[in-house]
RNA sequence: GGCGAAGUAGCUCAGCUGGUUAGAGCGGUGGAAUCAUAAUCCAUAGGUCGGGGGUUCAAGUCCCUCCUUCGCUACCA
């Protein structure tokens, strides 16, 4: 039976449709999961939307619609980019269903029988036109010293019913928990972050509302609903089965990741294992929070108008263009800058000129001068295995390596300076040349370079499922080794002697062109 | 204000526990080659490693200080 593997993107909030954070998020999390199925392990690869909450609700009503309505829209959305995307989700949550209801209760009533929860008045500035409360700091005076909250609307002290949750009983839990697994926090500067914020001291947390129904009714209390947090955190349970004990839940629970974006790693590293202590459930095994992708090195908002819809880049330069050049460009774990011309010229220099060139020359090769049957290998000399070692070596050891770390980029540095090894060695060979002068060595040449072209190819599977596939699939390259643990295997003569032929190469990554002028997205 | 991260070639960045002439990719320059998506290969570019001070036989790599940028500093999500 194959190791467990579960991995999960953040539940998103669709109070919008997604936007270049929710496809990076995505992708990223989508090439983990790849791979993993690539090394063997049984995944299960959850994303899904986090419908409830006092913003669906004002959205809702701001374009009059009903909330449930909005909500069913806006989650086609995200399942939709899913699907343009490539991403190899197996299952797609929402915490409006029943079963996530049924869950979310379930866990409350878990906190509240282990004594973490206790009914209380919530006590804040409270700004109706916000709905929201402040704290007493972020507060500015107007005029006739009226208190206005920092988007400058008006607060008054009000007072709330509201359901607590001993966060304070986890401090120590919790700043024991990650001593013990310094792995469970990454990158480090989250983890220091969230150290330094548990030490500090941690106040117990208003987990119901009762001045909006949009959300998870709280058992026996009907007027209050859940904080919306608590039920979207639930999600990761609820979507492999909790509260059921069914096998999936036992064989996926606890996940091995949570990727999220570094504006929710709180939520996932304090009040989120807090959860899961009190109800008596083990905890993730590692909470990742990337970072933020910046336009021209600018941060992206509406008012900047430099939002960019991940929709039109993947139709713009291609999905796995698009893939490539941010697991490539963008190191995990960092902000990461995008523009157009840094996609292009990623794209053209490593898929296109690089990679792409690299498999068209080699198959055009056997194409015309072998019929298209795959060369006969007549004894490797020192330069054959050197490479074979190299691009190996680089297969099975270097790249996994990197994956399993969520070093993607890195992984596509060894992949690179792979291919760069494969062009450097066609140059030296120079199998045109070979043609008249020594067609045998001709063919081991080029017999050498398809087998390592298809390793490649392989690693590249998780980065560009697409074209990667397409490659191997006009190459004949059996589905059976097509993972990290056959690439390497013996595979080239079995076919070869199967008498595959492959056909005139098609290029599959295309050099790119800059877009039009047409200003920023302004 | 407090805590933390970062400032390395034109650009984007690697440089772990201090140790030969500071690295890569892209760009630029000069060659080679012509199988291939005008793609490739080879060579090269002399950057006071933010400023200053210190520890050490030896510092981009440790300590201090200053400058700059950024993140966190709880209940919208």
């Amino acid at each position: 039976m194959s190791e467990p593997f579960y991995i999960t993107t953040a539940i998103a909030y669709p109070n919008g449709k997604p936007h270049i954070g929710h496809a990076y998020e995505a992708i990223a999390t989508d090439a983990i999961a790849r791979f993993q199925r690539l090394m063997g392990r049984d995944v299960r690869f959850v994303t899904g939307t986090d419908e409830h909450g006092l913003k669906m609700d004002q959205t809702a009503r701001a374009a009059g619609k009903a909330t449930r309505d909005l909500a069913d829209e806006m989650s086609s959305y995200f399942k939709e980019m899913c699907h343009t995307l490539d991403i190899s989700i197996d299952h797609f949550c929402r915490t409006t269903s029943d079963h996530h209801h049924k869950a979310s209760q379930a866990i409350w009533k878990r906190l509240e029988a282990a004594g973490d929860l206790y009914l209380d008045r919530y006590e804040g500035w409270y700004s109706v036109r916000d709905e929201a409360y402040y704290d007493e700091t972020e507060l500015t005076e107007g005029e006739g010293g009226q208190k206005l909250s920092p988007q400058g609307t008006p607060v008054e002290w009000t007072v709330e019913e509201s359901w607590f949750f001993r966060l304070s009983k986890y401090e120590q839990p919790l700043l024991e928990y990650y001593g013990a697994h310094p792995d469970f926090i990454r990158p480090d500067s989250r983890k220091n972050e969230t150290v330094k914020f548990v030490e500090g001291g941690l106040k117990d947390l208003s987990v119901s509302r009762t001045s909006f129904d949009w959300g998870v009714k709280v058992p026996g209390s009907e007027n209050h609903v859940m904080y919306v947090w608590l039920d979207a955190l639930t999600t990761y349970i609820s979507a492999i089965g909790f509260p059921d004990d069914t096998e999936e839940w036992r064989k996926f629970w606890p996940a091995n990741v949570h990727i999220i974006g570094k504006d929710i790693v709180r939520f996932h590293t304090v009040y989120w294992p807090a959860f899961l202590m009190s109800a008596g459930l083990p905890l993730p095994k590692q909470v990742f929070g990337h970072g933020f992708l910046l336009s021209r090195g600018e941060k992206m908002s509406k008012s900047l108008g430099n939002v960019v819809d991940p929709m039109q880049l993947a139709e713009l330069f291609g999905v796995d263009a698009l893939r490539y050049f941010l697991l490539r460009e963008v190191s995990f774990g960092q902000d990461g800058s995008y523009s157009p011309e840094a996609i292009v010229t990623r794209v053209n220099a490593d898929l296109a000129n690089s990679f792409g060139n690299l498999a068209q020359r080699t198959l055009s090769l056997i194409f015309k001068n072998c019929e298209g049957y795959l060369p006969a290998i007549r004894g490797h000399n020192d330069d054959d295995t050197a490479l074979l070692d190299l691009v190996g070596a680089t297969v099975s050891q270097h790249i996994p390596a990197h994956y399993e770390d969520l070093a993607m980029s890195q992984g596509l540095e060894s992949w690179m300076q792979a291919v760069f090894a494969c062009n450097a060695y066609v140059d030296v060979q120079a199998p045109w040349a070979l043609k008249k002068t020594d067609p045998e060595r001709m063919e081991t040449v080029l017999a050498t370079l398809f087998i390592c072209i298809a390793q490649l190819a392989i690693a590249a599977l998780p980065i560009i499922p697409g074209s990667a596939t397409k490659l191997l699939d006009q190459m004949g390259v059996p589905l059976d080794v097509r993972n990290f643990h056959a690439a390497g295997s013996h595979w080239y003569s079995p076919l070869a002697e199967s008498n595959y032929q492959i056909a005139q190469p098609v290029g599959l990554f295309p050099r790119l062109e800059m877009p039009a002028e047409e200003g920023t997205a302004a």
